[in-house]
DNA sequence: CCCGATACTGACACCCGGTGTCGATAAGGT
DNA sequence: ACCTTATCGACACCGGGTGTCAGTATCGGG
């Protein structure tokens, strides 16, 4: 972890095992943020032998290597989801969980210039947006 | 917090207590976020004899009030400040912690116009912007 | 000024999301 | 097929935070 150059998604001695395809398969079928427990609650009910500790493990992982986003709910809990590669925030329903992909030029450019103005750098941000859908508010 | 018009700090019912009073003193004197823990510690150091359940519990009331801000670490942990009454975000130096108030009319709107396209009401919305401040990098 | 109802306090047990450990297991190169 | 070694996963453990409840302090009423 210190001399070695490889690259985190396709390391050379990274396995293809039947629990990460499960946990990938699976993360392709939901659209909301799930947390961990979720998912692995949701992986037995079907059948698929797996431990929490490699779900967990598993997910840390992918969240690292920007594979899926990690979202913190108000509890803390951590809540995973596979997103579209280009930089974006979330509309979520308070309600369903029903999630949406939003992209703000407006917000991204706000950010930068307001951190520059107070001599920050490296910057990133977070944006969230809460609510609830037109479905549960019916 | 749907009948009353007041909003006092002193509700109905609710005593002055030594506890409550230096933790609402310690927050005036803090510019940045602080963990509940630290403040419990801090307030210890300074002599006064308060328990770490009571300043979970006042700062939570705090925060639920409306009356300090909270935010949560990356590592889940909860971090609460005194904050202004106007709504605002924050621009917080990664390393030393030091915050900064921003506002941005700007992203109010875009947030309130991304939500209302997607049919979602009740917006609520949270903001952060991590960086490395100019001393820090000194 | 005193007193009693009751809000508050805080030590402690407990909850729960998440991580460290380590023997067992299985992927996959040769 | 075989062996190296990444991975798995049961379990112990960690730490932030909450529920409990007996003891304490506040404050309105007499």
């Amino acid at each position: 972890m210190s001399t070695d150059g490889a690259r985190p998604t396709v390391v050379p001695g990274q396995r293809a095992t039947r629990q990460r395809a499960a946990i990938g398969d699976l993360l392709d079928q939901l659209d909301d943020f799930r947390s961990a427990q979720d998912i692995h609650e949701e992986l037995r009910r079907r059948g698929e032998g797996i431990g929490l500790t490699t779900v967990y493990r598993t997910l840390q992982a992918l969240a690292e290597a920007g594979e899926i986003d990690v979202l913190r709910t108000a509890a803390g809990e951590a809540s995973y989801r596979r997103c579209s590669d280009t930089h974006h925030h979330h509309l979520v329903c308070r309600s369903c969980g029903r999630t949406v992909e939003v992209e703000g030029p407006a917000v991204e450019h706000w950010a930068e210039k307001v951190a520059a103005e107070h001599g920050f750098a490296q910057i990133d941000h977070t944006v969230e947006i809460l609510g609830v859908c037109a479905t549960c508010r019916a």
